[in-house]
DNA sequence: CCGATCAGAGAACACTGTTCTTGACAGTTT
DNA sequence: AAACTGTCAAGAACAGTGTTCTCTGATCGG
C-alpha cells in the first residue's frame, strides 16, 4: 500500500508528534515563562503520560535547547526578511532594519526573547554544539555591516587612550579563526558591539518594563531615536 | 527580670530569625538562582519546619520581594559609596562611577542582578510600593547627572526629525509630577535613557555572558571604553 | 495567675522532574 | 506466515516542591 521509497508510518508519526511537541511548548513558554515550563503540562496538553514524552526528549533541559534553537531561527528568519529587500541599501538602514525587527520580535515573544538574553536559566548551560548555528546568525549580520568600515566616527569627548586599549582587549577575538571576523579591525568591533549594546539594552528596558510600563507615549518613536543614536555612534556620517 | 523597657524575648528573638532568614535566603540565590530558590530548603539550613517559615514570610513569592528589596538596597549603597568621595567631580566622572560600581556589583551579585535587570519572574510582580523606593535610587542619581544639562551633544550622522520625536514621546513623563525630574528636557533626558542602556547592556552582557565567555582579553578596558562612549554621548565634550 | 497570642511541629494535598517496568504494536528477517 | 527486534506508550514509584491545616507549648499583657 504505501509507496516504496515512503518514510514508513513509524517515521512519519515520529515527526509529527515532534513537531507537536514544539508547538505546544512554545505555546506554552509563551505563556507561563521558561522557569514554568512543565514536561507534565505539556504532556496532558499532548493527552499523553509525562513518560511517554520521554522517547521525544531526553530531558527538560534537552526541551529547553529545543525550544531556544527554535526562538534564535525565528528571530533569524525574521531578521533576514528584514533584511532582504535592504540588500543594496546602505548598511545603516540594514542596521536601523535588524533593531526594529530585534524590537518587534521581542515584543511578539517576550517568553522567547527572555529565554535568549534574559537572566540565564539556573544549573542549565546551552550546548554549544546545538545552539550556536542558530544563535550567530544575527551577530553575523551585524558583522557583515561593520565589515565595511575601515574607520569609526569620532565623537566629542572621547577619550582616546580608553578607546584604544578598549579596543585592544578584542583584539585576540578578532584574530580568532573560529569567528569569521571578515578582516574587522578592534576598533570597528567595539564600536559595534557598542551599538549593539545601546539598541539592545532599549529593548531589554522596553519588554521587561524594567523603568515600568508607559514610560514613552511613543515607544517607537522613542525607539527610533535610539537606533538613531546607535548609527551615528558606529557609522557616522558615512555614506 | 528584663528591663522595663525591654523588647521582650519574643519580639528580639523575632528580629533576629527575621534578618537570619534574609541572609540564608541571599545565600541560596547567590548560589542557585531564584528560580531554584526553596523555601523548604532555606528552613533546612534553619533548621526549621517548612511550615514555620510561614510565620515570618507569607509566600515565596513575599520571600523574593525582600530580597529584590534587599539587592536593590545593596546596589544603591554601592553607588552611593563610589559617589561619595566626587562630590565635587564632574558630572561625567560620576557618571563613569556609578556605570563601574553597576559592573563590579553585577559581576560579584550574579544572582542579584539577574533577579532586578534579568527575566522578569513569571507570574511575579513586584509590589511597587515595596520596591520603588529602593528600586530608584541609582536612576535618581542618574537624573542629578543629566539635570545639568540644557543641551545634548550633536554627534554626527543624527538624523534631527528622528532624535526630535523620539524625545517628544517621553513629554508626558517629564512633565509627570511624581517622578522629580528637575527640569530635564526631554531630549537630555532620552539621551539619558540611551546612555543609560548602552551601559546596561554591556553589563548584562559580560554578566550573562551572552556573547560567550572571554569575549574579551581584558574586560576592565573593554568596559571603560563603552563607559567613555555612554559619556560622550551623553555629556559630549561638555565640562 | 490566666486567658490571649504567637512559634513551631507535623501531617497532608497537589504539584513537579525523572526513572523503571511492563505490555502492545510496527518493521524486518527468516 | 512466523519469529524476532526495536519503538512507543502507560503506570507506578521516588524525591522534591509550595502551601495549608491542626495541634502543642511557650511567651506575653493584665
Amino acid at each position: 500500500m504505501t509507496p516504496p521509497t515512503a518514510p514508513g508510518i513509524r517515521a512519519r508519526n515520529r515527526a509529527a508528534i515532534e513537531t507537536e511537541i514544539r508547538r505546544v511548548a512554545r505555546r506554552h513558554l509563551a505563556e507561563s515563562g521558561a522557569a514554568a515550563l512543565s514536561l507534565r503540562a505539556v504532556a496532558r496538553d499532548l493527552d499523553m503520560v509525562p513518560s511517554a514524552l520521554y522517547r521525544y526528549v531526553a530531558s527538560r533541559d534537552d526541551l529547553l535547547t529545543l525550544l531556544i534553537v527554535d526562538a534564535y531561527d525565528d528571530l533569524g528568519d525574521a531578521v533576514d526578511a528584514a533584511l532582504g529587500p535592504l540588500e543594496d541599501a546602505a548598511p545603516r538602514s540594514r542596521f536601523v532594519a535588524i533593531a526594529e525587527t530585534l524590537r518587534t520580535w521581542a515584543l511578539e515573544h517576550p517568553a522567547d526573547y527572555a529565554l535568549l538574553f534574559g537572566s540565564p536559566v539556573p544549573d542549565y548551560r546551552a550546548p554549544a554544539d546545538r545552539t550556536n548555528a542558530s544563535g550567530t546568525r544575527v551577530y553575523a549580520r551585524l558583522l557583515t555591516l561593520a565589515a565595511g568600515l575601515r574607520t569609526v566616527p569620532d565623537l566629542a569627548g572621547l577619550d582616546e587612550a580608553t578607546q584604544l586599549e578598549g579596543a585592544a582587549a578584542l583584539d585576540t577575538l578578532v584574530r580568532d579563526p573560529q569567528v569569521a571576523l571578515t578582516g574587522v579591525t578592534p576598533l570597528v568591533l567595539q564600536r559595534a558591539l557598542a551599538a549593539w549594546h545601546l539598541v539592545h539594552g532599549a529593548v531589554t528596558s522596553e519588554v521587561f518594563e524594567q523603568l515600568g510600563p508607559d514610560v514613552a507615549t511613543d515607544p517607537v518613536a522613542l525607539f527610533a531615536a535610539t537606533a538613531d543614536l546607535a548609527t551615528a555612534v558606529l557609522f557616522g556620517d558615512a555614506d
